[in-house]
DNA sequence: CGCGACGTTGATTTGCCTCAACGATTGTGG
DNA sequence: CCACAATCGTTGAGGCAAATCAACGTCGCG
């Protein structure tokens, strides 16, 4: 549990009663590989935090194919927001690629520390603001760029994810066929 | 500048002090139709808030081709986060696709403004959660729907954005040549 | 051991791009 | 206010990027 603490605490830090407050209303829990952590049709009830392992979210489309928004590994936080907030069925599925530990925050209780600790809400301000900016190259390059540059810019990237996952779910990543993917490595293998 | 305390508040209520902390810090500016308020090689000073108008950001590739990343209008805060914190260069145009009037506050009294204003912390939390929101389903459409579906839902989704801006302008947002939305826009129209 | 997930290859099809050309608008400078 | 230029929307022919479908070998795991 002190994962979490260390890293609210690379942001700003914590005095003793925060840190107390927090322990409270975290809980710790471990999955096991190909565990949803939320499924289309229910409602996002944790913020989730990780500190060991990886998971995909993604969401169904109608021909029953899976397309990857994002991966998250260890010190990123996961969660439909959308979901979250509005408390509406969420659209999308959250699984572990792995076997996981993380550390999970339930909305009632995340209020709670938002209101008792103002400063998470600059915390998770920074962090939200950081992945917005991720998400906004990953738009420009999805409107800009070839399949097999989008690739290599996921290899540079992203070295740790990309050695630890299937070629199945980078392909799906990137929005493309695992067939393409494969013939995409081909010719960056021949040169 | 009315229009930014409005804006604020529908997050949360402020004080007198509060509005005047805010005013003495935002700075009103009217722009022209295709001046920019951001180039690529310069940092990006400002939050902008716009009051009137609409704008488009968009990242220029190696063939000199505009790929847009987003627009913004009435009620929208639009800059290039990413340099806006960091203080480095941006690789992005932000541009007046109207005469426009905006609020900009500049990263220093931002910054001003966090320390002196907490809730601001909060308000711009819960804006930029929504965005990410938006920008997540953004990705998630284009790695899984064909160019018709994506048009078809932007109509949905910014009724009134399509048809205040020029389809070419469109087709980039979507990642498709003006050609092919042309022959889109003729297939639907059949129907 | 045997099954399911994974990566790969090849043949064919389709979605989207490129390039070129054309009217219709829009906007701007003289 | 007009005339000309630039932007815009559209059409068509041809080409390329990526999908689809089918098949096959490998590997890890139950």
């Amino acid at each position: 549990m002190q994962a979490i603490l260390d890293h609210f605490q690379n942001y700003l830090p914590l005095t003793e009663t925060e840190r107390e407050l927090i322990l409270a209303r975290a809980k710790q829990r471990n999955i096991k590989r190909r565990q949803m952590i939320l499924q289309e049709g229910f409602v996002c009830k944790h913020y989730t935090f990780i500190i060991k392992g990886c998971f995909k979210m993604y969401g169904v489309d109608d021909k029953g194919v899976e397309h990857n928004i994002q991966f998250a590994a260890e010190g990123d936080w996961i969660s439909d927001i959308g979901s979250f907030h509005s408390q509406k069925n969420s659209r999308l599925f959250i699984e572990a690629l792995e076997p996981s530990e993380i550390i999970q925050i339930e909305q009632q209780d995340l209020y709670f520390l938002y209101r008792n600790i103002p400063k998470l809400d600059r915390i998770f301000k920074v962090i939200i603001e950081n992945k917005y900016v991720e998400l906004q190259n990953r738009v420009l390059q999805s409107i800009s760029s070839t399949a097999q540059q989008r690739y290599v810019n996921f290899l540079e990237q992203y070295p740790r994810l990309a050695s630890r996952l299937p070629n199945v779910q980078i392909a799906s990543y990137l929005g493309i066929t695992p067939e393409f993917l494969s013939k995409i490595r081909k010719d960056l293998s021949v040169k």
